[in-house]
DNA sequence: CCTATTTAACTGGTAATACCAGTTGACAGT
DNA sequence: ACTGTCAACTGGTATTACCAGTTAAATAGG
């Protein structure tokens, strides 16, 4: 009783596995605002009671969300909605890039090109207030150079330039911005920020800071544009010889 | 029995989840090579018994792993590495993206900051062999047109795009400016290709890349630039109307 | 001997269950 | 009112089982 080879062409039955569907509908839920960030999320036993599923398949639903950021998982707690968050994603695949051959290097001028990008949206985009809050930047990083104090020194630096990049009103140049330090971090000391050891680097650093915000405050652009290239050369060659 | 307390700061004890450990080492083992791409993967039930973990614990990290377009797992076959692909991860992420306003019209920007950062780079590092595959991505594109093929037109202009990035040489460059054609091939249509309807506009798409193609035959790159710039203001008024 | 079919031994997908280890909050004893 | 205890959660992990595909070896047919 042989079937008869045939020339129909069934369409493939989709075979969308399991915690896919669980995984879109509660992306759908988080887009139309069903849950909002710092929502408890139900149990997984009352999700896999809800989705008619097994625990198993809501934990890998809910593993993936992890992993991308959008939820937080408290053994004994319970998961909790944040706004998305790249870091653990990054965090897997950060080794992966950086085994590719001078890839630091092409980050740093990867994060020029993002950052001069801003520089030209500032003109028609930046308001007082973005000018203060560069302003409070640059004193936090002035303090830490007088007290010598390298560890706020680096966050300071790093929140200068974010401020910049929130100033430009692009929300994707400020999140590529994101993903680009925190790879970068990635790859000087797994994780941790980088800090300046010598003092006279520091100094720079801020002189370099504070020039480009002298020309933000009289608005102009172009120079500030120009003395950010220039400044973030300085920070390649910095790290090149490091 | 009170427990008095005291100032000392005890380090809290890590409580990093097993799928996570395996995580890392499967990283690792890829990133120095010991598994490489298209090898087949052990099977769950294998590297259970190698990690001495459950099958659960493997099949979270392997979930994870699929999420992030490491591997590909078929049912009943086994699961594979392969060239990180962010397809995945990006179908799952795009929904809350796009929740913003105007979030595809962002992006067309940025695509432009991308395109001409990499027309810059074009000078120092473009071969003869890539203008030469640029000319076959012409080629196909005029055919196309010819024969009034939408679908086969918008692959050809794709690959053109693609092309100049590679011959940017940027890794960087080439990997964002994929995410950014996938998340905006999310936007429009759920992930299919944008295609043009109208002939005459497909035309104007044609005759920009001939320009742009010309420029670089004559190495005059900075004449490039500006083609490319007018020609990406084009693409946006033309998906504005849409 | 070769080919085609069958079949058995895989694979991943899912479910059900159990137990451990944290967290939390109510409740009772002080 | 405070404190310590305990019970009822939570997620983390392991075990087991079964189903549904895939694959390759074994076998029957030529």
């Amino acid at each position: 009783m042989t079937t008869p080879k045939t020339d129909i062409n069934f369409k493939p039955v989709a075979t969308r596995k399991i915690y896919q569907y669980i995984l879109e509908q509660f992306v759908e839920m988080v887009r139309t605002g069903v849950i909002k960030p710092g929502d408890k999320i139900p149990s997984e036993r009352e999700l896999a009671q809800s989705f008619h599923v097994s625990r198993p398949s809501v934990r890998e639903a809910l593993r993936v969300l992890e992993v991308i950021g959008i939820i937080e998982i408290q053994s004994g707690g319970g998961a909790y909605l944040k706004e998305m968050e790249l870091g653990p994603f990054i965090s897997i695949v950060a080794p992966l890039l950086f085994s590719r051959e001078n890839f630091d290097l092409e980050l740093l001028e990867f994060r020029e090109t993002i950052e001069v990008r801003a520089m030209e949206l500032l003109g028609a985009h930046m308001t007082g207030e973005d000018l203060k809050r560069l302003g409070i930047s640059l004193e936090a990083m002035h303090k830490a150079l007088e007290a010598n104090d390298p560890e706020s020194g680096a966050l300071a630096d790093i929140a200068f330039h974010r401020t910049i990049l929130e100033a430009s009103k692009s929300y994707i140049l400020l999140k590529v911005m994101d993903v680009v330090v925190s790879l970068f971090e990635h790859a000087v000391r797994g994780g941790r920020s980088i800090v300046l050891e010598k003092h006279e680097d520091a100094r720079q650093l801020y002189e370099d800071h504070r020039n480009i915000y002298l020309a933000l405050e009289h608005h102009d652009y172009s120079k500030a544009r120009e003395l950010v290239v220039s400044h973030l050369q300085m920070v390649r060659q910095l790290y090149a010889k490091r």
